[in-house]
Parts: structure tokens; sequence; C-alpha cells
RNA sequence: GCCCCCAUCGUCUAGUGGACUAGGACGCAGCCCUUUCAAGGCUACGACCGGGGUUCGAAUCCCCGUGGGGGCACCA
């Protein structure tokens, strides 16, 4: 292939379990930058001090790792781009904004909270289409407005979003999305507490870290034509963008729910990488499975990590949501325990032996696997089937 | 309510105007192999959401419905 290297990036938050959608994602860019000999990135987006988890970023590193698709960059690697994580780099979003109303595509909003309350139920009363910023701030003077910020009042920064016209933002997998501008909104580019929304941040961040192919969920197409409006204004060259679809819980019927996930654990399944680890699926398995949902291919579905690098294209991702299917988990999962030599399964095999209070002498080991290797769903099975040769 | 996205077997999908009697995989059913259970092999069942166009010809292109999903925060 003749591509040029591809940057690309997983751009989690640290705010709550590492899952199957972002698995994905992180796959898919991984195999993109692998591919045309580029890096695959981590960048950690953090600015919502407020639903900060401790030890998220943590898991999200171990979950990588464990799938065999780490990145080259990240706050735990480091790199020539960094820092990676937002918190560390809130200066360059507030120049960036700054920037941004020097050059008249946003303005400092003094409104407050309560107010904004006020205004979405008084829109709300009338029943409008869209409820969205009144304005009010949008016609400020701007040496009034750089008064009231030296003298220490709280302001947010927005997005001066056109009031006429349409945004058409283009996405590889769905070609051309025109939005009128009258449904976006003055978004929120800078809070009061300095820091900035993911609108600003993940943009900024992905010209500064001079990302190629932004692959993210299809959550964000609603506000892409905003994403897009913001590279605009700054004068950047856009990215190219991939939404791949997302994916359904097991019935189809919506995504996956706390229910919906109490449920799948019921039955020994799991969509966070770390609970499918201890119930004993392999990451050859479980990226086996994750690929393959939203990925079209024509036959022959069963593969390794490096085979994937050969064959994945960004052209062959399919628009549509999948829903999640655990029984196809299962038996990619079978399938790669299969795959595996007799002296890897083994020793796979071991912790789980070893973790029940077995006595697990090496040649005796070697010599069970082979017989019970044909029969194993999962590395947790060992214990099912093996327990009987060991004491 | 408004906006956006999507639409092929139960599920994941191949298919980019004729090679479609619509292919593969999972699951399901049966058979073979096998002392049993698996694994493996074979076979069966099983889909183009509906209606209009365009065209000699439409699963494939266009429009309208319908259905499903997502989004409408100083969250990402």
């Amino acid at each position: 292939m003749t591509t040029k290297p591809a940057r690309t990036r997983l751009a989690p938050s640290p705010t709550g379990r590492f899952h199957l959608a972002n698995a994905r994602n992180a796959l898919y860019s991984y195999l993109l930058a692998r591919q045309t000999g580029g890096q695959f990135i981590l960048r950690i987006e953090d600015t919502d001090q407020k639903r900060f988890v401790p030890g998220a970023e943590e898991v999200i590193v171990r979950s990588l790792d464990w799938l065999g698709i780490s990145p080259s960059e990240s706050p735990f690697h480091g790199g020539p781009y960094g820092p990676y994580r937002q918190t560390e780099r809130r200066e360059i979003y507030l120049q960036r904004a700054q920037l941004l109303v020097k050059g008249g595509h946003a303005y400092p909003c003094f409104c407050t909270s309560e107010r904004l309350n006020e205004m979405r139920k008084e829109q709300e009363a009338r029943k409008v289409d869209r409820v969205r910023y009144d304005g009010t701030c949008r016609v400020l003077d701007p040496d009034d407005s750089a008064r009231r910020i030296a003298g220490g009042e709280k302001y947010i920064i927005r997005f001066k979003m056109p009031y006429e016209g349409t945004t058409t933002a283009h996405d590889h997998l769905r070609g051309d999305i025109i939005i009128e501008n009258k449904y976006l909104d003055d978004y929120v580019l800078l809070k009061s507490d300095g820091l900035p929304t993911y609108h600003l941040a993940a943009i900024v961040d992905d010209h500064e870290m001079q990302i190629t192919h932004v692959l993210r969920s299809a959550e964000w197409l609603p506000t892409f034509p905003l994403h897009v409006q913001i590279v605009r204004a700054f004068g950047w060259d856009e990215p190219v963008w991939v939404h791949p679809s997302i994916m359904l819980k097991p019935s189809g019927k919506g995504k996956m729910s706390k229910r919906d996930t109490a449920a799948a654990m019921k039955d020994g399944h799991s969509i966070f990488i770390d609970d499918l680890n201890e119930l004993g699926y392999i990451p050859e398995g479980v990226l086996n499975w994750i690929a393959f949902m939203g990925w079209g291919v024509a036959e022959d579905d069963v593969m390794t990590l490096d085979q994937m690098v050969e064959r994945f294209s960004i052209d062959s991702l399919t628009p549509s949501p999948a829903a999640i299917n655990f029984q196809k988990l299962d038996h990619f999962n079978g399938t790669h325990i299969r795959l595996l030599t007799i002296e890897d399964l083994a020793a796979r095999i071991k912790p789980y032996l070893t973790g029940a209070g077995l006595e697990v002498p090496h040649e005796t080991l070697l010599k069970v696997t082979p017989l019970i290797r044909e029969r194993l769903v999962t590395l947790d099975d060992s214990l099912a089937f093996a327990t009987f040769f060991f004491k």
C-alpha cells in the first residue's frame, strides 16, 4: 500500500469502565496506524473534573496492553506531542479560545446558570423546535467584555454559530452530512473553571497532535458539523472523519444499560475488557470478536491481529448499528484457543488451576492440555475439565 | 417535539446496475466421525422493510413512507 502514514488516536475520558466500543475504536485506529506505518496514540480527555474516576486511566492502558494494541504515545509512554492528558494542556486551550474570540468566531458569555435555566424553561414553554442560547452576550462590546473579565467576573467562551445557512461535514462512511445552522447552537468552548469542553479540546488536540484520521463513535454525529465549523474557524485542515456505528444490546433495542451488563455478567459475558480477561477470554478471541462488529469481511473471518493489519480498510467499515452477539464471542474465543500451541495454552491455563488451589506440575499440565483443549470456550473452563487430573 | 444517522437470513455481514438460483460466519436442526461430551466434516432451514420512479435491466441509483437507532448540558 502506498498510503501515507496515518496518525490515529483513542481519546477516552477517565469517567467509567473501558468497554467494547472503546476497544473497537482503539482496534481500528491501531490497525490503520500500523498498516500505514504511522502512530496510534492515547489521549486522556479528563476535562470533566466532576466525573473523574481515579484509576480509570490505568484500566484503559492495561486493557489496551492486554489486547495487544498498545499506543506508542500516551501519558504513560510519553511522546513528542505531549502532554497527553488534557488537564495538563489548559493554557493551550485558553490561548486557542482567545484566538477564536479575536477572529470573531467566539465570544465571552457572562450569563449565569440560573439565567440559562430560565431561558431554557421559557423556550420549552413556547415549544420551540430547538432550545438554544438566546445570544445575549453575543452582541456585547468586546472592550466592555475585556474590562469585565479583567475585573474578575466569571465567564465562559461560546462559539459564534452562524444563524443562517447550512454546514456540510464529510464522514468517510456516510458522505456529506448537511445540517441547517439554526439547529446548532452557540456551544460552550471554555468552561468557567478554565477547562475546555470536548468540542474545543478534541479539535485543538487533534490538530496539535497532527491526527490524520479521527475514528470516534457515531454518537458524535449530531455535533459533527459543529466540530467542522471549529476547524474551519481556526483555518486548519480537516482530518479524515470516520464514525463507526454504535453498538446495540443483544436484542438490538438500544444501547447497553446497567441492567443489560448485569444480565450479561450472569451468563459469563461482559462488555468490559477487564471482565473479559478475568472470565477467561483470550485477547485473540476478543479482538476477533470486536473487529467484526461493524467491519464487513466477505469470508474467512477468523483472523489474528497481524492478519487484520494486513486486511483492514476504513472503506469496509459499515455505517449501520450492530447488535452485540455473545455467542459469537464464545465461538471466536474457542477457535483462537485451539489455534494456540500446547505450550502457550498450558501456560495460560495454569493460573486458573493454581488459582483454585491445585498443585500443577508442568509435565502433567502439558499432557492434560491437549486432552481438554477441544472443549474449552474460555480458559476458565479448564477448571471444570482438568481439575480431575490434579490435586 | 425537533435534528441527524441507519435499513440484506434471528444476529454480524458480502454485494457498489446484468456474473444473484442473493454468498460467508454465528446460532439452530440433522447426518458422519466418536465409548460419552466436545472439536472437526457434510447437509438443511433461513433475508433484499413497503410504495413509487429512473433503466432494456435494480438488493444495488432517486423520491416518499414505515421501522430502528442516536443526539438535543459550563458531560464526553
